[in-house]
DNA sequence: TCAGTTCTGGATCAATCGGTGCAAAATGGA
DNA sequence: TCCATTTTGCACCGATTGATCCAGAACTGA
């Protein structure tokens, strides 16, 4: 009953993910959301009661989308957990090529978010640690499966492992932001994983 | 000649580097930027022309002392590279925590204008690739050093573990301001450090 | 002491911000 | 067909944005 919605929230969603991952959540105003989602600003407020609100469900979308992705390429169980984790490294880096125009990379929502967000904006930093957890979990279980394998090897434990190649990723995402070559950002993965895999 | 200032230029450019630090180039308004120089808005305009053109001389700030201290940690003779490479690192983590009140570290000017700017902003983004450079010719240089004395070892070429540590700088950065631990971030330097020094 | 110059404080500017009110439009159920 | 309900487009809200104007204060050199 009632008149029907004219758009489809999800697509909707993606639109104003991508605006955001373009302009951060400060600098996208709500005039561009409804020029990047084609809607008007009276339905975007009927839909999505917020900036704010609008914000945090396009955020947990591409958390959910971006970190299962990555659990789908770490559970890949007809690979060495090594190749995982560099099969891992290889599809970030090519993500921040995949939508890159001629300038930098625009680099991952997670990350801008956290720079732009953490520690002003509560909600939002929860969102952001719930989904660092899970990612943090699937490096681990990837790292416990290499170690016992034997094709991982370190001295450091999983966990430690686990947040030492969260924060390589993070790093290649800042440098691809920096303006790297795609060359440096591989060589900046294979020295990364000379530590964990020989 | 004129009425004298009656304030030091250098006391309001550290107090804007700070907002700026804090809030970011969009999240911090002149109105902001007043109330933490001390100064009235005319006099901002009059002393800094616009809110960019603050901006700029603040990070360009930003950024020749934290280079700076740097390049001191890294040349510091008296000690082996692989060394002083420890000690950047250590110092980096120190800072993460220097300035931290309750919630997540404030992190580091740099690497969150790259975020919000780089690529939106030319002049910002030249700024950033210039301190670039000159961190990572600094890096370069006392991994040169390690390798010709034996203390660092890799197969990589100089270039790329510079790469690879100003990755892992960015990416220490990003987890601190994502909550991680003083622990946390020990454990990824010391893990980074694995592949260097033996 | 006064002219010339610069700086300061407060009012004010147009533009934009996030958000709302309202009437017309579009549906399903009665 | 008409009512209840929801969405849509457009005008509009007060607040805030970056920036400017101007009168007066504070200084130097003549």
């Amino acid at each position: 009953m009632g008149r029907p919605r004219a758009f489809d929230e999800e697509r909707v969603l993606d639109a104003a993910m991508r605006a955001f991952w373009a302009g951060g959540y400060e600098g996208t105003s709500t005039r561009d959301l409804c020029e990047a989602t084609g809607l008007d600003r009276s339905s975007v407020y009927n839909a999505f009661t917020s900036k704010h609100e609008l914000f945090k469900r396009a955020l947990a979308r591409y958390l959910d989308a971006m970190t299962a992705t990555q659990a789908e390429i770490l559970g890949d169980v007809g690979r060495p957990a090594g190749e995982r984790v560099r099969a891992l490294l290889a599809r970030i880096i090519d993500d921040e090529f995949r939508c890159r125009g001629d300038g930098p990379s625009i680099g991952c929502l997670s990350v801008n978010t956290t720079v732009e967000l953490a520690g002003h904006d509560e909600e939002i930093s929860r969102l952001l640690d719930r989904d660092l957890r899970r990612r943090l979990d699937a490096l681990q279980a990837v790292i416990e499966e290499g170690l016992r394998a034997g094709d991982i090897v370190s001295g450091r434990d999983p966990a430690t492992l686990a947040r030492y190649l969260n924060a390589v990723i993070a790093g290649i995402r800042v440098s691809a932001k920096g303006g790297a070559g795609r060359a440096d950002l591989e060589a900046i993965a294979a020295t990364a994983l000379d530590t964990l895999i020989r």
